[in-house]
DNA sequence: AAAAAAAGAATGAACATTCATTTTTAACAT
DNA sequence: ATGTTAAAAATGAATGTTCATTCTTTTTTT
């Protein structure tokens, strides 16, 4: 195998080792030793991929925030229709979120806690751009309610997340039927009144 | 001062401290020792009061959990009509999450984190009663959408939070406005359409 | 003066990071 | 193709620090 290939499949064990053990057990008792055994490598190794363990955890980070957002826009083009357009970015964030579970629950401990420096968390936001964007069109035509991207965020996307979390928690299960009732609740709150 | 009184003000103290440091530096950085000195109070009393780190910060996140539905439920009355009593207790809590928000961040990070005990945050949940039942007759009525409760808080509650971290981060002030239109967003969402 | 509470220092374990070697890679010569 | 060798990558075992917790002594309470 090529040696740029293996070095990415290592730089990638250690990454996916880290989401899967910070999830597991916080960021607090996840030591190096224990990322390094998981992804098969010598604690030593880490500290040529990554400068230490902030680095590690603000690296992984972004990766995660970047598949997010790739996976959110995939399928998306700014000349759709805003209910349309939205309808389908909620939809694969939803699917994201559901499926996607290990990253999406690392991006909720990250954004709710100090973990991650200032730095990186402002790098794993601007990604989101397409959709501040469609809302903006949104406003424009009329259609989106005229109020700050952070409301529309926390009530058409964030409680995706927090459904994510009762999911993985066990709690309930959200089938096709909760999906789109949860998918309604969100269009309600975003859209203009008749 | 009376002993009792003494003690309850060094546990108080104690939690305190925690919560602070918790917010600032995160779980994974906030050594015992850090914790006895800004409570004023030699690291070995610490051990008085709590059996360990771990049941230092269950203990400080039920008691957190405690004021927070404490507040939010403090003048609502259950013969209420449905959606008066609704948006008092949003505003109750939406007031809370804002103004407290040193209880309100520690607890989104004790809710998306491996940080709390299983059984301590079931314990958590417990207060929340008044306001699935304000929804099992909302719903009875036909005011509320017959959806899972989870779906109802993840948008008439949980954004809140989200508003709150963003708000922390200083990215924007939510307003007289915009806690309006958030208000509007919430009630959008679960009541019933016409 | 006995009991309870609190303190500071001590203990031992766990950890992030580095060090000294070993192993692997790949460019080149045969 | 194969052997040679210098550089790069990887390793396991230190290192020194930090930390949770406990121990012994001192202070406070009753």
């Amino acid at each position: 195998m090529a040696k740029l290939q293996k070095s990415i499949d290592k730089r990638n064990a250690l990454v996916k080792a880290t989401i899967e053990l910070v999830n597991n057990n916080g960021f607090h008792a996840t030591p190096m030793s224990k990322i390094a055994k998981m992804a098969k490598v010598s604690p030593a190794t880490i500290y040529l991929y990554f400068e230490n363990k902030q680095d590690l955890v603000n690296q992984t980070y972004i990766d995660v925030k970047a598949e997010y957002t790739k996976y959110a826009f995939a399928n998306y083009d700014p000349t759709m229709p805003i209910k349309e357009g939205f309808e389908m970015i909620w939809k694969r964030i939803a699917d994201f979120k559901l499926k996607e579970c290990e990253y999406a629950m690392f991006l909720a401990q990250c954004d709710n806690t100090p973990m991650i420096d200032e730095e990186s968390r402002q790098e794993g936001i601007k990604h989101l751009q397409p959709l501040l964007d469609l809302w903006e069109r949104g406003k424009k035509e009329g259609v989106i309610k005229p109020i700050s991207d952070y409301i529309l965020y926390a009530y058409a996307i964030n409680p995706l997340s927090f459904l994510m979390m009762t999911q993985k928690s066990g709690a309930f299960t959200l089938d096709k039927t909760h999906l789109e009732e949860a998918y309604q609740s969100a269009w309600s709150s975003i859209k203009m009144c008749k």
